[in-house]
DNA sequence: CATGAATGAGATTTCATTCAT
DNA sequence: CATGAATGAAATCTCATTCAT
């Protein structure tokens, strides 16, 4: 019943290696598809083993969703000392096609299970980003404050960063995208910067 | 075997019936969570029934995608001869809260049968939807001229629409967002018209 | 997960095989050596049937246990009328041999299955059997009012019951029982009159 | 594959301990609620450790009979000397409670796990127990000739030693028994000596 | 000897689908 | 047409046992 934790070397990397067979098999037949017996034969371990770490499959979907949201995480760690010192434009520019190369990891494991978010319980664990990604732009307003001066700034921060995010996922789904990934970029960049712009604007009169 | 196409009214009393019990169990359920028989005693007809009018359940799926976007269709007609008279402020919170309406109509069922939207294979039919937009898009334009010179008009469109879209429905999910629905449909309009109004100034130059 | 009620004559008749079957199951392979698969094959319908009338093997047995308890309260009633009118040592002599052809009826179904109690859950409904044994006894001290004299009257005929049902179960449970079944039964007798008249006497004195 | 019998102290240890945790285990989850996870975790071993000193789980069971019926087999070596010498009422009652002691000692562990008794296979020893107790009668009619006359003596005593077990046991069992510890161990010996009494009237006649 | 990770056979349970009534 | 009992394939999950370390 209780799932001994992993003391030893070898039982963390079975506990990683079934995670990663989890984004495989998610990746492949979609949740409903999934089985755990998929997981395990992706994995190459028995089923039994799968229930030595996790109490049941709802517990390696929501694995999943930790690891997703910790790789993002460590991402926007790794590139805030970057992010605080670029003008906006080559910014935004940055993040855009940073993002697009973690979703498309791995043949778009990533990207495929974000389509499964619900199931996934991925909601679960989206805070922390959401703070993470707060924080940098508090960071990223010490060192260009003029920005401090935007009417509405949280409302401005909201809908942009929403904004950006869901294009770039939603964009790199479609099949046939009527547009091409780089004239997005540039076009979301001029929207949110001209957003802010005008936010400004607003502010000064 | 071959299952019969309704004809008669009680027929198509049933079929609606069914599917609005399959919107009300995902609704409530979730898709995995969801079976024939909770369909069935939600619709208050036998299993049996459900193969008479549906050859499987992934077809009732299929129906209630078809439904929900049958019914954004005939919102975007119903409401294009008001839209194209109307100036972009104004437009733009209308349909925001328009939608909205859509989405939360009978506790949230569209809105959450939307988080299923790749289980459900809403996919499929999206196309239709993105075509109706256009469509009125190219209405607005024949009526507003001067928007026709909006420089990558098909890129600017893209970028606004699924913006739009997706923080609509986002911010309705969310349990605790951190702004209102009224600052967000403020800040999504100006976002946009300045983002139109950017592009406008650039096909000038 | 909600199991539907037998409406129809079908699915009673069902219900029973597949409580006939349990008692079957469990007298010849134990509590743990009992499956569903096991209990379904002796049913002779399917696993997925079990399921229809049970939430789980628990629910299976716990049928058991009430079918068999019910069995009980019917004989007592049933023998009621009779019993009142007997003297006490025929009176036990009938009650231990009507006991034992319940138990050993159908190959030992119930006598093998008693072994089995605590598992089956029996004890859950024990209280309704001694419930009419008491109420059996009020009747007999109505028609024989003598023995509302008895000192500890309530004790005694504890004491005497208990004492009953385990010899007369345990007897029949030894595989090689040092004594007859009937030697058995006149010791008890004897062993239970003569209790009964020593405390008459006591009360006397 | 042999597992070796356990000549050093620290084995010796280490088996004890094992039955001590097999003994709690049941006490606490019932025969099919005990794992041989739960027994090792219990006795603070690894489960391959059990694996070194038992054959198999069935095993560990039969060890933990076998241990029971140990302690009741020197409880009754070690109270002959006193029992011969004792009246028959106080003997009763002496013998009543040393065998509650015995049964409720450590939380109720031996009381409960005789719930299991069929699964434990305790039965396949307690022929020692009978033998056991037949031999202490034995003595006592050495030294209380008189009883030797008891008509039908097999059978009285049977049926008294029966009587008493399943009282006791049964009582302690009862989560709210009508009657108390005292009162049954008053009545109990009550009834048997006056079941002694009759047969020995009948004998004399 | 001790450990506990790994196994896999087999148990329980679910549910889309069929079909006799 | 409607019903819902019955099905059984396939899923989830358990656990005694083994074996490499």
């Amino acid at each position: 019943m209780a799932t001994r934790k992993p003391r030893q070397t070898r039982s963390k990397v079975t506990v990683d290696t079934i995670i990663e067979a989890g984004f495989i098999a998610v990746a492949s037949n979609g949740t409903s598809g999934t089985t755990t017996r998929h997981i395990a034969d992706i994995a190459g371990v028995s089923v039994g083993s799968l229930y030595e770490y996790f109490k049941n499959k709802e517990e390696i979907y929501d694995a999943m969703a930790k690891s997703f949201v910790k790789e993002v995480l460590d991402m926007v760690k790794e590139l805030t000392p970057i992010i605080v010192e670029m003008e906006l434009e080559p910014l935004f520019e940055m993040i855009f096609y940073t993002f697009r190369d973690l979703l498309t990891r791995d043949n778009d494991r990533y990207l495929i299970c974000l389509q499964y978010a619900t199931e996934l319980k991925y909601e679960r664990y989206i805070g922390q980003i959401e703070m993470a990604l707060m924080e940098v732009l508090m960071k990223y307003m010490m060192r260009h404050p003029k920005y401090l001066k935007v009417n509405n700034l949280s409302v401005t921060a909201y809908i942009s960063i929403n904004s950006s995010i869901f294009n770039v996922a939603r964009h790199l789904i479609l099949p046939n995208p009527q547009i091409s990934f780089d004239e997005m970029v540039r076009g979301l960049s001029t929207m949110i910067i001209s957003y802010i712009d005008a936010e400004l604007a607003k502010a000064e009169s």
